[in-house]
Parts: structure tokens; C-alpha cells; sequence
DNA sequence: CATGAATGAGACTTCATTCAT
DNA sequence: CATGAATGAAGTCTCATTCAT
């Protein structure tokens, strides 16, 4: 399945995102999607072909380009606290600004959709954190604790705040964003 | 709902969890509940009116047992540190031990399907956890920052590591556990 | 099935002929004939086999009773018109003191409920009004026509008129009852 | 709804009406009406998005037709008694004709199906008969009764016959509708 | 005998997928 | 290629009937 119009398949996949992100993967119809992007039925799927392809495409393509971006901009000779702080930004704007697109890939992981080779994408997007984390202990910056347990204070306090932000429940200002990651710094300090 | 027997109110609920946590919400059906305890469909919609209610009611009940159990063995009058201590090992044994039935929670508060009411019991929950980082905050001990921020740190940390944990991707041991409310005393502390 | 106590018969035949004149055949539900009756579904099931013996019973027994009481009172040797008069006084009377056990009836022979024994039931309830007819015609009171087309005329008039008032579309007073007797005998009078 | 095959639409609610005057609505199946259409079970919700809507479409659509074609013919400038007769005539054929139409309506009618619109089609039919009734009363050749009253007995009348003749106990002739249409205009005559 | 919770076949309805236009 | 009406398997839910108490 290579087919031409690579405008319709973007789309197909934004509506999809949108879709998940606003009602859930559970409550994410076929029917639906056609009535968003204005397209038929059957032109959905002549470019995927099947609900669950659909689902997986658009995951992976979301994971290939957040890892991407997220790791955009960072001096590889820099300085490790400014590759940190970077890094924790890049993050959080990535997320604020593409959330549809996070909970899309939430709402996936927790459910028994994606196939192998989607889950494999998953794991690829921490690579460059552990390489950061791992130069920072080498430079006696870090904790000398396992990398799961430094991205997950890191990732995991960043997730909750800026939910409960787009949620309306906190504002997220410039100063609580530094003071956030000043947070997750104090955390993996060594 | 026409109670009858406790028992099979607490035999639907847990099924129910387990279900939801295996195979997510979207993938929850009725007739897979009917097999898994045993009793007939007409039954289980003798106790519960409908999909939605069960969900509901099962999540209310969760959170409303899981509030209490984290808080429980807290002496109210202990220092501070001792107190953070302990609610954190609460919270990492809890969410370990009863690991389906916080996926079935996180899989719930990501869904459309619950009500007003069950969106309330989930706001609850923080309340103790608030009041004991105001108390740090009075001491000097915590950072003078949104309790939003403060309980995000702490509490999507350990999330992050438990879940990978029990995806068998991380060993968890007392001394992990360790690291990881050290960790989150740092990103905290004052 | 011949059981115990005629009263809670009478009471379940009762509620029957309540709920269907209500609701509908379509709508009647054996659960709400427990609930209306205080008698639990076992006892009811002691008493008939299945819902449709009960439907037929129920059926059989108003129309016999029926039957019996809309010829009562009337004087074998007095003059016809005045036992025509009576007749159809009885059976105004009648169909609006037992109204819904009447919208009970024609609920039942317009489905698919009713045995062929209970459709001979409705046969025998004609017999007198023919006689009576056959009668009228001899003294040349009557028109010489199949008593069908006399007995439809006679009845169905009184039961249009009837169901009209008891839906509150028309308010029947002696006097328009007097014309309703009148018009049918101008339309079979010879 | 979202119509775009009027024969389907047509096709659906014939076999309602088919099914629901052979069986009653109680018997009233929607996969019975996917099997007699041969429909699959989605095109018919393609076009009525529940039982209940189709019942109370095909029930307006028939009482809307039957308004229309059971005054066709009349000439608004004739003689009273021709009028009369030819009210009768058009009523008694079209109720032959179209039995199983008008054993759907009264099913519906007796049943809790019809919502508030559908009631009033209900009321329109007999507007043109009031109007003709209340010219006789004028020209002095109706006795000066309720319409209803009259009205009553002119179809009440019929019904019976008709049905009586449909189910096979009495043949229905030209003789006889002649007298049956006599019967009506002594009833109300003046 | 009376009870009413339990049962499960079968009803109504949805929605991923196809295919004639 | 695009379309979207049509499909029918599968899901949620009901209710006549039973049976352990």
C-alpha cells in the first residue's frame, strides 16, 4: 500500500490524533474520521488498511518525529547543566504545544493496539536522554542511579503538570517551568 | 442497582478491573465479565444498570479505598521527613501491589466514561498529600512552590518506574525503592 | 395447575388486564406484574404455566363474565324495542364501568397471543344479540340484514363513541347516550 | 435519517406495516423486517435510527396518504347524499384495500409507540368528515348531533364489517356495502 | 408453598469494512 | 481513484422463566 496523496494521508492522521486525544481511543469510530477530514469510507481505507494499521501508522510517525524534535537544539558540545535545561524545555514545549499528540500516544500505549514494531519506537525515543544522563555521570553532575530512574522523575513530574495544566487545574508560567526544572535538576543531582 | 450479595458486587468489581487493566478500556466487554465470574449477563446488570455505571462505580469505590490505604500508618504527629518517607513507600507499595487496579484507574481518568461524580473522588485524593507539603512548607523544609508542582515531581516519578517496573523492564528492590524517594526528597527539598 | 387461592388469581388477572390496558401487549412485562401485585415471579408461575396462559386465561374469563352480564336484566318476554334499548344501555354501561378490562380484550384479539380456544370465547358473546336480532326481524321491527352488518353498526358506533369519552375527547352525559341508543336503532330499524 | 434510496425507505416501511399487521407490535422484530426486505440490519438504520422511529414514521406516512386519498372524489359542489355516499364508498374500499395499512394504525394506536407528532396526524383525518357532517346539519338532512357521535357510527360501523369480512366470516358484496352505507345514513339522517 | 435473585437466549443497535457506482 | 450506502458480525442490554432458599 504506497499510495499518492501524501496531503490525504497527513490529514487522515491528524484526524485521528485529534479524534483520540478528545474522546479516547475506545470511543474512536471509522465513521467519525470520515466526517473530519471529508473524506470517503473507502479513500481511508485505500491509504490503511485497517482501523488498527491506522492507529499504528499514526503512532509511529508521531514517535519518529517527537524524538526528533525534542532532542532539537542541543549543543552536543555544550555544556551538560545547559543540554539538561534544554532538554527539559524542549520537552515541555514539545508537549504543551503538540498535546493532542502525547495524549494520542498515551491513550496507546495503554491499550492493546499497537504491534511490536510501534512498541520498539517507544523505547528509541529515550536513547538520547540516557546518553545525556550518562555523560553527566561520567561528569560526577548525575546520581550514579539506573537511567530509568532519572528519566522517570524527570518525564513523569513534567507529564502530571503540564496535564493538570491543559486541563485548567494550574498555569504553567515561564517561572514554573524553571522552577520545574530546576525541580527535576535538584533530583538527579548527584 | 438492586444489591443483593456483597460478594458479587466485589466479584464483578474486581473482574471488572482486571479486564480493564489486561486489555484496556476500549477492549472491556460485558460477556468477557459474564465468563470471568461466572454469572450471567442479566446478573451483573442486576447490580449495575449499565456499562457505564459499573465503570463508575468500580472507580469510585478504587479511589475511595485507594485514598484511604495511602494515607493509613502516618502518625500525624511524626517529623516531617519520616512522614514524607513513609507516605511515599505508601504510595510506591500500593500502586505495586494493587497495579490493575491503578491501571484501571489511569485507563478510566483517560476515558469519556466517567460522570461528574467519579471525577470528584479523584480530586480527593490529594488532599492529605497537600496538607502534609503545607506542613513542610510552614518548616521550611519543602520548597515554596504549587503543591501541583511539589506532588507532580514525586508522584509521576514513581508512576513512571513502577509501570516499567512491572512491565519487567526495571527490577525494583528496597534499595531502588530508596533512591527513588531520596530522588524525590531532593526535587523537593528547600 | 389447580391451585390454591382464588384471590391472588383474580388479583394477578386483575393487574394483568391494569398493566396491558396501560401499556400494551407489547409492553407487559411479568416483572412488573410482580411488582404491581406484591407476589413474587415463583408464586405467579404457580398459578399459570407461562405468560401467554395467562393472557389466555385472563381473556377467557372477562369475556365469559362479560358475556354474562351485558344481557342481564333484560326481560326474555318483554317488548323488543325495549329490550334492544337495554342491551345497548348495558353494553354502554358496561364497556365504560369496565373499561380497561375492554382495551384488554381488543388488545388480545388484535395480536398474536390468543389460542384457538380463547377465540371461540369471543364467538359466544354474539349468540344472545343475535338471537335478539333474529327476533326483531320476525316482528318486522328489524331490517332484513345479515346480523353482522346490524350487530357492527350497533357495536361499533357505542365502542368509538366510548373510547373517545374515556380519552377525554368527549364528555358522554345521559342525553348523548340516549341519541347513541336512537341512531343505532334509526340505522337497523326495518 | 439520511435518505438516499426512497425505494429502500418505501421497501422498509411496507414490510413494517406487513409484519406488524400479521403479527401485531408486540411480535414486531426488527431482524424479521431485515430478513422479509432483505436488508442487512445496518441499511435499515441507515434510514431510521431506531424501532421506535420507524414505527412512527411508517405510522404518519400512512395516515397522511389515507387522509389524502379517502376524500379524493368528492365533488366540494355536489349534493350532500352523493357526498355522503361517496365518503363511504372511498372509506370502506380503502379500508379493504389497504387493510393491513389500517390494522398497522390501529395497532400503533392502542400501543405506546407513537409520540406526540404522530398523535396528531391522528386528529387531522377527520377533519373533512366535520366538515361535510356540519353542511348536512346546515341543509337540515343530519340530525343535530356531535360530530363525534355521528361520526362514531358511520365508521365504527364499517370497521367491524370490514374486519369481519377480512378475517373470513362474512363476505362483503356490493349488495351489502349498499346496505351498510344505508344503515350509516339512517343513523344520522334527520 | 412463596420468594426473587439468577439465568441466558435473543432482542435492539453499532461500526469496521467492502464494493458497486 | 474516490465515494458512502450497504453489510452483518458482534456488542450491549432485556425479560420470561427457573430454582435454591
Amino acid at each position: 500500500m504506497k499510495p499518492r496523496d501524501p496531503n490525504k494521508i497527513e490529514a487522515i492522521k491528524k484526524a485521528t490524533v485529534q479524534l483520540v486525544a478528545q474522546h479516547g481511543l475506545a470511543a474512536f469510530q471509522m465513521s467519525a474520521l470520515s466526517q473530519l477530514t471529508s473524506l470517503g469510507m473507502g479513500t481511508i481505507y485505500g491509504y490503511f488498511q485497517s482501523k488498527e494499521e491506522l492507529i499504528n501508522e499514526t503512532f509511529k510517525a508521531l514517535k519518529a518525529k517527537h524524538t526528533h524534535s525534542i532532542y532539537k537544539g542541543i549543543d552536543p558540545n555544550g555544556i551538560f547543566r545547559e543540554q539538561f535545561d534544554q532538554l527539559c524545555r524542549n520537552y515541555i514545549t514539545h508537549r504543551r504545544r503538540h498535546h493532542a499528540e502525547h495524549l494520542f500516544i498515551e491513550h496507546c500505549q495503554r491499550s492493546t493496539f499497537l504491534d511490536a514494531t510501534a512498541r520498539q519506537y517507544d523505547a528509541a525515543a529515550y536513547q538520547v536522554l540516557n546518553q545525556l544522563l550518562d555523560k553527566g555521570k561520567k561528569e560526577q553532575l548525575v546520581k550514579h542511579l539506573p537511567n530509568t530512574l532519572l528519566a522517570a522523575n524527570i518525564i513523569g513530574g513534567a507529564n502530571l503538570v503540564i496535564d493538570q495544566s491543559l486541563a485548567g487545574h494550574f498555569r504553567l508560567t515561564p517561572r514554573t517551568i524553571n522552577q520545574l526544572v530546576q525541580m527535576s535538576w535538584d533530583a538527579i543531582q548527584h
